[in-house]
DNA sequence: ATATCGAGTGAACGTATGTTCACCCAATAC
DNA sequence: GTATTGGGTGAACATACGTTCACTCGATAT
């Protein structure tokens, strides 16, 4: 039972598989596999090549024409989480933020936004303090490019008309780690504890609140 | 070559060697050799039991008359490093805080308690957001018990005479994931250069500033 | 039409793993 | 003095691991 079942059936309309597409695909799959044990509660630094090449349906021997080793698959699911912080920001900055109650709001939609990409997130925050060193330096270089996203939004949002880009960034930079560690506790929330749930949110909302007041009250010197 | 080679020489003048004396020693080497594979780079949810079994010098079967599981010698280091953080409110409250300087102060003293102790501060930061969750668990609780001992100390320091106690718990715990995020920092900082180490210096405590700041300027309500 | 390429195969390798078991023998209990 | 206890031993087990290699066979290039 080969993979590439298609044979020479390209009158059907699929896709039309050239080679480096059916590459790319399986590239693919092998990262998602990596997701799906992650989300068994797996820390991505214990799982084995072997592993994630069962679950993905191939030999072993077929990861070597996809990656080096664990690190580089690593490194992808690294790229992967910024591009979904960034998406978080592209969609705060299309949909606009909630105009009552901006920080409940934001952190209700953050927690959405955690909540739906369950897996990446629970990369991030896994591998951000842990694992290897390569891994955690990507990671950190992700989030400081986040944070200065972060920070030229917030800076043409108006509100701390004045405070320096550097100090905006730091001041994201302290957000950003507050957000993942949030994340951190979100994932593990136990699922039917809406208790637990609201404390953890009024928690974070606080914890922006008291960042927010204090950028306000910022002076540069 | 048996590990109680003292035999019967009980006249000198050495530890009495009881049998649960024995046992505790052992305990702790299986332990500590834990925090050695860490300092080697190694994260604690890779390591094998037989790795640190080899490490402490004792056959792997060995192991199970001390832990059931990787997990629970996993706890024990959790609690290594709930004793540390308590050490550190403690030395703080004896030699009182910086008087000129206090938020830069008090973060040297900080970077430097970190660095004495960079391996269980490996542990905590590592395995804060991944590894296995009764370990994650136990160390958010850790986490939490310091941020109650720091706020009691804020508390009765003076300063921010009208916040709540939840409420200075909620900063305290704002303050405390800052820490170990810096903590994470300082241990990955390469050793020679004076430059990126005073700029992760500047950025950790012009963070705290921001979040004191903050508190200062909380009301209730 | 023919030759080349390359993703995926299957088997094999040496090594490491967690756990079990009967055993030893010094420290304890009686 | 004798019996018991229990930390540590050494061997064995079934499994799992990462990596290598020659291979197939369809998609590409010529």
């Amino acid at each position: 039972m080969p993979l590439t079942k298609r044979a020479s059936a390209r009158t059907e309309a699929e896709a039309p598989t050239t080679r480096a597409e059916q590459k790319e695909r399986t590239r693919l799959r092998l990262v998602e596999a990596a997701l799906v044990l992650i989300g068994q509660g797996r820390s991505f630094s214990s799982l084995s090549l072997r592993e994630i090449t069962r679950e993905t349906g191939i030999v072993p021997a077929a990861f070597y024409r996809h990656f080096r080793d664990l690190d580089e698959l690593g490194l992808a699911l690294v790229e992967m989480g910024g591009v979904t912080l960034r998406r978080l920001l592209r969609e705060a900055r299309r949909d606009g933020i909630p105009p009552t109650h901006m920080l409940r709001g934001s952190v209700l939609i953050y927690k959405r936004f955690v909540e739906e990409r369950s897996l990446v997130f629970r990369f991030i925050a896994g591998e951000r303090g842990g694992g290897s060193r390569v891994i955690r330096e990507a990671i950190r270089t992700e989030e400081s490019h986040f944070a200065a996203e972060m920070a030229q939004d917030v800076r043409a949002l108006g509100t701390l008309p004045d405070l320096s880009s550097a100090t905006m960034q730091m001041i994201c930079g302290l957000v950003v780690t507050t957000m993942l560690n949030a994340a951190s506790d979100i994932l593990d929330l136990p699922p039917r504890q809406p208790k637990r749930e609201k404390e953890l949110v009024d928690n974070f909302v606080r914890q922006l609140r008291v960042v927010f007041l204090g950028a306000a009250r910022w002076r540069e010197q």
